[in-house]
RNA sequence: GGAAGCAUAGCUCAGCCGGGAUGAGCGUUCGCCUCACACGCGAAAGGUCAGGAGUUCGAGCCUCCUUGCUUCCACCA
């Protein structure tokens, strides 16, 4: 940028501009490199499918800071990016679009239709990692990965084939979540209980008589939400204890319609106390039932087909849907005077996480990951603190679901994702499972073998992604100094799909953990904390809050005024904030290199720094040694916080505004370069505590502020000195400040305007002070819009009606000839009189409180000592200004 | 049913190890176009830190109870 700075700053442009140049740079690429210690970060890939949304946004600013911070430090910093080819979301959104062109997935073929899909993935893969670029986001793209690219497949295989011999992989018949629309089996994971309003249909069952025909007027009385699954009964079962059905221990009930004989059988997962104590149960049709069939050797009687329809099993309902079946059912049971009553209900239903089609839970054959034992070393890991979660009370999230995990169903019916390593021969039906179609089968020699239609989870490859990408199953170099990667930043609601399976799957794998610390954020929701939804169409685009207000104004608005792991409210007020303060930033900038414009500005010596430079400079290097420590800690929003305050409240409201009349007066050359080079001092390391946050403006103000470095973001990390520690300095400035506020506050109580003037006579018995306010005499003269500035060390001379700030220490007098009104200035006073009264009261009962004094440490006692003596100074000379008034 | 989180200024939220709430942004009021910035400057008003009990010399912070809201998990048909 030029010298000429524009008035406000405008991002557009620039930040381009400045991506293009740091990608052609290089200096987001990482490189093994055995002298420098590695930090790593691996992207949560998103989906192909994606749209940047602000939970990408939050999630990539945090990552980007972590990333740009670490790099800055000296790190070899590898931010290992990639995309998800998101199995079923992808596949319903590639049927969709083939739905518009009237094609059905079946009609084309499985292969034309991953042609569509590859095509897809060409077509869409890149618009999220352009997304991705305008955050900033600072990710080695030479490294990109997809998560069906050739590695990851590889991987796959590997994993599944290893797991499969070690007996961790297996196929059964178990009960499973289907849905009927996407028409797949999914995880427990995928399924999501949403309260509906539903029906209790109370239904009756003749117990069947000694003779073998139904009663007329014994029945068993239950209830059920879904009446149609009755045409699977094979069972009724009751509590073995319960004493108002022990007779029919034994005995038989008829299931009606199906006329079929289905045992009474006993189990204690009837709860006696609910309902009737009665339970009808569908093998086929429930997980529990599933249980108690297998306890009781029921037969498995699906009566559904994977449309849910009913299918041959249920008689003449067979073709119906299963909603319309339930009302047939319903209908025919009141015909046969077997339907008690029907209640309404309010009940969980399981719904498919993806589309929110009621699951319907069907007995499959399906590959299953076995996960009690895999699941330990993730425990124990996170138990033993090897890998840190933050905020901490995600420990118990995990610990929850770990606890009482069930086997993960990883195989679905979709054809888009990791087609299953398991081979079937044509003529024996033997499994066999391997990294390739064996040649004949094993078993039988026959020639003819054909691969298991099913795809894998989504979840199943991005559960390797940590190593994957970093070349596993090869044992590369990058893979031995990357791994295990250091931070992984995600959102806590895929703790479940993702961040436990990472875990188990490094430990499984790799033997090694994936990462050190998790870092959890939380949703970003809408301005009046609703979750941002399509339907709801309260989302905020990322990518138009960049176009009107910057990158590094949305990063900063996303880290901000919010703790880890929390929610947060997304709007527009926020983001202006953020604008603006990107525009101080700016205009400071401006300021400082307008006034260096044609100067040299050199190191001052030692001595000819003044104390509002030293100040200023002590400040800024207690401010380096906290933000550091914030973000050590991943505190990324206090940190940050902290900048913003130091850089508006003290660089440029203070510091600045002290600084302009050495600046304007142009004789005390040694004192101007002084100011100028502290200002530019100053900056450069807030710019360099700011860029991992606004990576954009901070880069671009840098590389006009000096020519020696090519960029901020691989200029090194601002250190603690302790050489700039200037305690006394800290304590004299902040003298002035305070008489500065008090003179302020007193003008803009009686309405004196800026432009009027008045004298200032400073008042103190104390040497020190008086030389402090004669030293910054320039200043403090320009900053309370004082006159002339006169200390002296009583009040002889001074007008007996100025008016009078008390500060500790000393006393400041201000004649206003014509306008004081003693009535006024005495109300003041009284009001300052009170004030410190009680604080005197306070600090007093403190310390003549014995067991305060006894067990308080003794700094705290000190500290309260010097603010009794502080205030009773302070007092006294507001009584005797009190007097004097009389 | 189990668990977690939240409740602090009008609004949205910070508040580390317990030590005067100089809290922040927005909003409000008053005064300023002060030669970097009106996307700004200065000043001010505004809080029984949800309620109650306890521990402590001292509690917004720790413990327990109560109330209200949110979320996650489980899924008793």
């Amino acid at each position: 940028m030029s010298k000429e700075l524009a008035k406000t700053y405008d991002p557009k442009g620039i930040e381009e501009r400045l991506y293009d140049k740091w990608l052609q740079k290089k200096y987001f690429h990482a490189e093994v490199d055995h002298d420098r210690t590695p930090f790593t970060i691996v992207i949560p890939p998103p989906n192909i499918t994606g749209q940047l949304h602000m939970g990408h946004a939050l999630d990539n600013t945090m990552q980007d800071i972590l990333i740009r911070f670490k790099r800055m430090q000296g790190y070899n910093a590898l931010w290992q990016p990639g995309t998800d080819h998101a199995s079923i979301a992808t596949e319903v959104k590639i049927i969709e679009k083939l739905k518009e062109e009237g094609i059905d997935k079946h009609d084309l073929g499985r292969e034309r239709f991953l042609e569509r899909a590859w095509e897809w993935k060409k077509e869409y893969g890149g618009r999220i990692i352009s997304q991705l670029k305008k955050m900033g986001s600072s990710c080695d793209w030479d490294r990109e990965r997809f998560t069906m690219d050739e590695g990851c497949n590889k991987a796959v295989t590997e994993v599944f084939v290893k797991m499969h011999e070690k007996g961790y992989i297996y196929k059964g018949a178990r009960i499973i979540n289907w849905c009927p629309v996407c028409n797949t089996s999914i995880s427990d994971a995928e399924v999501e209980y949403q309260e509906q309003a539903g029906h209790l249909w109370h239904i009756k069952y003749p117990v069947m008589k000694e003779d073998g025909t139904p009663s007329d007027t014994e029945f068993l009385t239950f209830a059920t939400t879904r009446p149609e699954t009755m045409l699977g009964d094979t069972a009724v079962a009751i509590h073995p204890e319960d004493e108002r059905y022990r007779h029919l221990i034994g005995r038989s009930v008829l299931l009606p319609i199906m006329n079929r004989v289905i045992p009474v059988v006993t189990d204690t997962y009837v709860d006696r106390e609910f309902g009737t104590g009665v339970v009808k149960i569908t093998p086929a049709h429930d997980p529990n039932d599933f249980e108690v069939g297998k306890r009781h050797d029921l037969p498995v009687v699906n009566v559904m087909n994977d449309d849910a329809t009913i299918n041959e099993n249920g008689g003449a309902y067979k073709g119906m849907d299963r909603y319309e079946a339930r009302k047939a059912i319903v209908a025919e049971l009141e015909r046969q005077g077997l339907l008690v009553k029907i209640e309404d209900y309010s009940h969980n239903v399981g719904t498919h996480d993806r589309c929110k089609t009621t699951i319907e839970p069907l007995v499959k054959e399906q590959w299953f990951v076995k996960m009690e034992e895999l699941i330990r070393p993730a425990v124990e890991a996170v138990k033993k603190g090897e890998i840190r979660l933050i905020p901490e009370r995600m420990e118990k999230t995990y610990y929850n679901w770990t606890d009482n995990i069930r086997d993960w169903c990883i195989s679905r019916q979709l054809w888009w994702g990791h087609r299953i390593p398991a081979y079937y021969c044509d003529k024996c039906g033997e499994v066999t499972v391997a990294k390739e179609m064996p040649e004949r089968c094993p078993r039988c020699g026959h020639e003819h073998l054909t691969q298991d239609p099913d795809t894998l989870d989504t979840w199943f490859s991005s559960a390797l992604w940590p190593f994957e990408t970093l070349g596993w199953p090869e044992r590369t170099e990058d893979l031995e100094y990357f791994y295990p990667t250091d931070v992984l930043v995600t959102g806590y609601d895929i703790i479940f799909f993702w961040v436990i399976r990472m875990i188990f799957s490094g430990y499984e794998q790799m033997g090694e953990k994936p990462f050190k610390t998790v870092l959890f954020h939380g949703l970003v929701r809408d301005g009046q904390g609703r979750k941002m939804s399509k339907s709801l169409g309260n989302g905020i685009d990322p990518l138009e809050i960049i176009e009107k207000y910057g990158a590094d104004a949305l990063r900063l608005t996303l880290i901000t005024g919010n703790a880890p792991g929390n929610d947060m409210r997304f709007y527009y007020e926020r983001v202006e904030n953020s604008r603006n303060f990107a525009n101080k930033v700016w205009n400071a900038s401006r300021f400082i290199l307008m006034n260096m414009e044609g100067k040299e500005v050199t190191e001052p010596a030692a001595g000819d720094l003044e104390p509002a430079d030293q100040w200023i400079l002590s400040k800024l290097n207690t401010l380096i040694k906290d933000v550091t420590d914030n973000m050590e800690n991943f505190e990324l929003g206090i940190a940050v916080q902290k900048v913003y305050d130091f850089i508006w409240d003290e660089f440029c409201d203070w510091y600045i505004e002290m600084v302009k009349p050495r600046l304007y007066d142009t004789d005390d050359a040694v004192s101007q370069n002084g100011a100028l080079w502290t200002l530019r001092t100053v900056l450069i390391d807030a710019l360099k505590l700011l860029h991992p946050y606004m990576p954009f403006i901070t880069e671009e103000i840098f590389c006009s502020l000096q020519s020696r470095e090519e960029s901020i973001m691989v200029s090194s990390w601002p250190t603690y000195k302790k050489e700039r520690c200037y305690e006394a300095q800290e304590k004299a400035i902040e003298t002035i400040k305070g008489a500065v506020r008090g003179i302020r506050n007193v003008r803009s109580e009686m309405n004196v305007p800026p432009s009027r003037k008045a004298s200032v006579f400073v008042v103190s018995e104390d040497q020190k002070i008086l030389d402090i306010f004669a030293e910054g005499k320039l200043f403090f003269a320009s900053l309370a819009y004082a006159g002339e500035v006169a200390t002296r060390r009583d009040k002889a001379g001074i007008p007996e009606d100025a008016v009078s700030v008390v500060i500790p220490g000393a006393t400041l007098y201000m004649p206003f000839a014509e306008l004081v009104d003693i009535a006024q200035e005495v109300e003041r006073l009284r009001k300052e009189e009170k004030r410190l009264q009680g604080e005197l009261s306070r600090v007093h009962g403190m310390l003549h409180n014995e067991k305060f004094l006894s067990k308080a440490p003794e700094a705290k006692i000190q500290e309260e000592r010097e603010k009794l003596a502080k205030y009773t100074q302070m007092m006294e000379q507001v009584k005797l200004r009190l007097q004097q008034l009389d």
